[in-house]
RNA sequence: GAGGCUGUAGCUCAGUUGGUUAGAGCGUCGGAUUGUGGUUCCGAAGGUCGUGGGUUCGAGACCCAUCUGCCUCCCCA
């Protein structure tokens, strides 16, 4: 048979992985500098623990995993009528399918959080990285299996949170050397108050949608969805006053509690967005090179959103965000926890290797993973090699020995073709006289040095 | 969930209105070269033309189905 991968998921070559481990290295070193601990849940959870979080669209894209033993069910007549169902509409029974795969890392995080109140210390922040799957069309920089890296605080409702995990974002595309980063930073509240502004709180979903395609269609494409959602011709008038005001993040604040200050709501949410601004201006470096950006458009797919959200892009690549997240009042409501508060932010790890990739931003030194390699000129020769080989890696430098006595050249080609920085040749005039040549294959130099010297030479030198 | 495009060697692609034995470059392997890689020269291997049906005397090419990749909508990371 000829093998092949089901749609939408990847291999990672080795390459590959070195680079998405220097991802995720750089995020999990910024992370835990900021005080966030470790957490993974499984692959599989109950299909009742994630339907209906995401939506209905949501529900939709939820891979689902089939009961096992369904052949040996007892309730023949039950299984038929639930199946009859299902193919007749999108419908879902623990009959049939009771565990689905992961869908985010988020709503796992609610669920342990509730599991586990008693024994954890809040505020609680912990960081995630987990592949999730979802049931979608593949396409570029779209896929069925991919990895989501989340870093969420629970249990603190201070705006210190989201002026922290403003600073990880900068810190991480600033490590990462991304140019062109902006982080949007918006507020559900300021949102729920523009509804509220044009006379349609109920329509605050619909308003925010049509908004958020704002940078796609442009303000007289918004117009037309917003004049299909039945949004009052004055209303439309309000929106475009309020979108179209320019200025810094304080001098657009100023303007927006001047339109939305005497709704609470509008009030709260610049409040809000206020002291975000003022707790991030204390702690964020002045040489970091993403921007912030108040932007009033900015929506945010999920709808369990309730103050202050924000997003990632990059300008330098056609490339959708990068990254997002905000606060959620209420995560754990859905599984009976009232009162904690959540704050989160993630990274799209698969988007962010893709603009890496296309901007050659990967460091060089990333290679094979070995420091350098034995060639090997057989016998006695050989275990000359051995002996070295053993003290290379007792003083902790990577190194492998070619396992057979090949030709030079084959060697040599292996070696280049690995990328290995540097080869040891030690054959038998420098086994007679305890020696070895050390060979930079870079810029093909080659010398002749004790064991001694090329270990703290290589110790020195290795990436 | 809706609509559209695509698939030929490991990779990137040629292949005329349907007509003998399907080609190139790169890569791979072998040799020039048994202690020196990245350059060069010579040679070789590698294809049930995505898969399954159909039309035809004859299909890589045309038709249908299916899978994959990609694009638009929807939605999202």
């Amino acid at each position: 048979m000829k093998p092949s991968l089901p749609q939408g998921t990847r291999d990672f070559s080795p390459t590959e992985l070195r680079r998405r481990q220097y991802i995720l290295g750089t995020l999990r070193q910024i992370f835990e500098c900021y005080g966030f601990q470790p957490l993974e849940t499984p692959a599989l959870e109950q299909l009742s623990t994630l339907m209906g979080k995401y939506g209905e669209e949501g529900d939709r894209l939820i891979f689902k995993v089939l009961n096992n033993g369904l052949h040996t069910s007892k309730k023949k007549d039950e299984l038929n009528e639930e199946w009859a169902r299902l193919l007749e509409s999108p419908y879902s029974t623990p009959a049939i399918t009771e565990r689905a795969l992961r869908y985010d890392l988020t709503i796992p995080f609610a669920r342990y959080v509730v599991m586990h109140q008693h024994e954890l210390a809040f505020p609680f922040k912990r960081y995630q990285m987990q592949p999730v799957w979802r049931a979608d069309r593949p396409q570029r920089g779209r896929y069925r299996e991919f990895w989501q890296c989340d870093c969420d605080v629970v249990g603190s409702t201070s705006l210190l949170q989201e002026a922290e995990l403003l600073c990880i974002y900068q810190s991480a595309f600033e490590a990462l050397g991304i140019p062109g980063v902006h982080i949007k930073l918006n507020s559900r509240k300021l949102l729920a108050a523009l509804a509220e502004a044009c006379g349609a709180a109920d329509k605050m979903m619909d308003i925010t949608i049509a908004l958020d395609k704002l940078d796609k269609i442009g303000w007289t494409g918004v117009q037309e969805e917003l004049m299909r959602m039945n949004i009052s011709e004055s209303g439309i008038v309000v929106i475009g006053n309020i979108i179209h005001i320019k200025g810094s993040p304080d001098e657009l604040l100023a303007q927006y509690e001047q339109h939305l200050g005497h709704f609470e709501t509008g009030r709260q949410g610049i409040d809000e967005l206020r002291s975000t601004l003022s707790y991030h201006s204390v702690l964020a470096e002045s040489s970091w090179h993403p921007q912030l950006k108040l932007d009033i458009s900015l929506a945010r797919g999920l709808n369990y959103y309730t103050g202050v959200i924000m997003e990632v892009t990059t300008d330098a690549v056609k490339m959708g965000s990068i990254g997002g997240g905000g606060r959620y009042d209420d995560l754990t409501g859905l599984f009976g926890v009232k009162g904690l508060s959540g704050v989160g932010i993630s990274f799209g790890i698969d988007r962010i290797y893709d603009v890496l990739d296309e901007l050659g931003l990967f460091p060089e030194s990333l290679g094979s993973g070995v420091d350098c390699i034995l060639l090997n000129f057989g016998n006695a020769d050989e275990q000359y090699a051995l002996s070295i080989l053993k003290s290379l890696r007792a003083a902790g430098i990577s190194a492998e020995l070619y396992p057979e006595a090949a030709k030079f050249d084959k060697q040599m080609k292996y070696a280049n073709k690995r990328a290995i920085p540097f080869v040891i040749l030690a054959g038998e005039s420098e086994r007679k006289n305890g020696m070895l040549s050390l060979k930079d294959m870079h810029i093909g130099e080659q010398k002749l040095l004790s064991l001694s010297d090329a270990i703290s030479f290589l110790t020195t030198n290795k990436s």
